[in-house]
RNA sequence: UGGGGAGUCGCCAAGUGGUAAGGCACCGGUCUUUGGAGCCGGCAUUCGGUGGUUCGAAUCCACCCUCCCCAGCCA
């Protein structure tokens, strides 16, 4: 027995947590998950959750999930359920932990009180647009505003009156006084506080004046003694900003800010605005539109949580900039389908087939597995007849040569039922293929031959009597490039193709009674799911993602 | 041209001075009642570049190059 010491790779942030742990730095981990409230989760907030829920889960510590609520102008309670029900659906839980910085508003109005009173912030009354010349440049060092010196007293009556709704939008701000000639524009005098006259979705009219995002992050974190405050790499230059609240503000614990890289995937877009902007502007059906990267849209398109989990997984944790492959991303999705996804029939576009030597009238069923890959998934019965219907794609007059699949003269099976034989093509008017006959093997009921003939294709079919006419929506890449941000508008590299609607597909009978958001496998095609648009008259499918297809891309290569 | 980060296979990503893990993609083969899945094999003499230190460098030092982030009263 050879014990094999398990090198864990762990990722860097993993890393530093272990080793707070082993060296006593802290007893326990605690992360957040801080999402504002202002649109819907995406697949990279998903690869933040994974990140932080699954370091408090592996660790025996807690994440809190944390509403960053800071701006009341473009939050909404709305934004707040689908976070919950998409973290929950991922599965993950903050169990009593749900958090809201607007819960803290009293208290970090009090410690900006007493930055005050230390000399350590002022009430700054230039407008927007002189702070922003005082500020200087990159290559600049920025110019003390003459407010800078006013005294505790003085800036003590401005802030509170801030706070009591006498002064108008933008009149005043409470601003830190750091340094105006740090190489670091976000130590020269960060503003703390803004004026805000607007209703707050949880907190109402009770404030007039509203923390910012640099100033409410590090004290909340303080406040629920965080011990890992994770975010992504655009923060990093914050983090001097971030260390020094703590150390100014008489907060109850010391949280550290550590950065990693955001998820990018090619073929789509990750930006919040750009979502939004899709959404308005109706370019999707909704932020659960299943083209879209949201969690919302996964899940409308079919994914699994467990293969989002995955995914996040196999991605990593690192520094550097990323673009993921949405190869990888469908790879997941197909490998936890291919474990649970029942299977079922299903033809897209329908070519009629009549089997002349089968009696006219005659009905039987076959015995199939619901999942090949999983012998307690068991079987179930599909119906027979004379007319089936297969796929026109898997029918070629004159076929090429690596097309396996029907021919006139050539045979195939049909899955779990006969082989076939064409012999006939059935055309209208027009040249058009219309419907093929056909003759089967009696003797090769259930789909082996006797003689052990072999056909190189196994097609899937539709019995016509009894089929079930479902829509089926094809969704394809929302965008026709890899990275649409580059090369002008986003919005002209849409791909007009993203979504095909099949109205009448032929399913299995035994599809009936298939509920939204349930998955199937369609043989041969791809995996499907239940859509919410669908009803117990009219069944609609989304296509999640489709099987490999060695065929396709043998006909692309040829193209 | 200030400050902060990052550069290892097409895309990710291990590696922390001892002679380049793994995954996806791709390419072969095998198997197959899904041209699916599975299985087997291939896929970086080389780590942004150039010098240097060392018996030995992706790992240490120097210089250089490239890319990303920061000038919201957004987060």
């Amino acid at each position: 027995m050879t014990a094999e010491a398990p090198t864990r790779n762990l990722d860097f942030i993993r890393e530093i947590v272990e080793e707070d742990l082993r060296s006593g730095k802290y007893k326990s981990v605690v992360t957040r998950f801080p999402p504002e409230p202002n649109g819907y989760l995406h697949i990279g907030h998903a690869k933040s959750i994974c990140l932080n829920f699954g370091i408090a889960n592996e660790y025996g510590g807690h994440c809190n999930l944390r509403f960053d609520d800071t701006n009341p102008t473009k939050e909404e309670a709305e934004y707040a359920e689908a976070i919950k029900r998409d973290v929950n659906w991922l599965g993950f839980s903050w169990g009593d932990h749900l958090y809201h910085a607007s819960d803290y508003f009293e208290q970090l109005y009090l410690w900006a009180e007493d930055l005050i009173r230390d000399g350590k912030a002022y009430v700054d009354s230039l407008t927007a647009e002189e702070i922003r010349e005082h500020r200087g440049s990159l290559t600049e060092p920025g110019r003390e505003s003459p407010y800078r010196n006013r005294t505790a007293d003085e800036n003590l009556d401005l802030f509170r009156r801030m706070r009591a709704g006498e002064f108008p939008d933008g009149a005043h701000v409470l601003r830190a006084k750091i340094d105006m000639q740090s190489p670091n524009i976000n130590m020269r005098d960060p503003v703390l506080y803004r004026i805000r006259h607007e209703d707050h979705h949880r907190t109402g009219d009770r404030w007039d004046i509203y923390p910012m995002y640099d100033y409410a992050h590090p004290l909340s974190d303080a406040i629920e003694r965080i011990t890992h405050s994770i975010c992504t790499l655009e923060f990093e230059a914050h983090r001097p900003l971030y260390d020094w609240l703590i150390e100014n503000v008489r907060v109850p614990a010391t949280p550290h800010q550590y950065e990693f890289a955001r998820l990018n995937i090619n073929y789509t877009v990750m930006s919040k605005r750009k979502l939004l902007r899709l959404v308005e502007d109706h370019y999707v059906s909704g932020w659960d539109d299943p083209r879209m990267p949201t969690i919302a849209g996964l899940r409308r398109r079919g994914c699994t949580p467990a293969a989002i989990r995955n995914f996040a997984e196999r991605v990593g944790v690192a520094k550097r900039e990323n673009v993921i492959d949405v190869d990888l991303l469908e790879f997941c999705v197909r490998e936890d389908l291919n474990r649970v996804a029942p299977r079922v029939m299903g033809v897209l576009r329908p070519l009629p087939v009549v089997i002349e030597n089968y009696p006219e009238g005659q009905r039987e069923e076959f015995e199939t597995p619901n999942n090949p890959e999983d012998a307690t998934a068991g079987t179930r019965k599909v119906p027979f007849s004379r007319v089936l219907y297969i796929e026109r794609d898997d029918f070629m007059e004159e076929p090429p040569k690596k097309f396996f699949r029907l021919a006139p003269g050539r045979e195939v099976r049909l899955r779990s039922a006969y082989f076939i034989t064409c012999t006939g093509v059935v055309k209208d008017e027009g040249g058009n293929i219309v419907e093929l006959r056909a003759t089967y093997d009696p003797a090769t009921r259930g789909g082996d031959a006797p003689d052990g003939r072999r056909p190189k294709a196994t097609l899937h079919w539709v019995s016509a009597q009894g089929a079930i006419d479902c829509e089926v929506r094809l969704y394809d890449r929302l965008f026709n490039v890899e990275d649409p941000e580059s090369g002008g508008d986003f919005l002209t590299h849409l791909n007009p193709q993203s979504l095909e609607i099949v109205p009448a597909a032929k399913l299995e009978p035994g599809i009936r009674g298939a509920s939204p958001l349930d998955r199937f496998q369609f043989e041969r095609l791809g995996y499907f799911t239940v859509d919410l648009d669908s009803t117990p008259e009219k069944l609609v499918f989304n296509r999640t993602v489709t099987l490999k297809d060695t065929w396709a891309k043998v006909k692309g290569e040829s193209k």
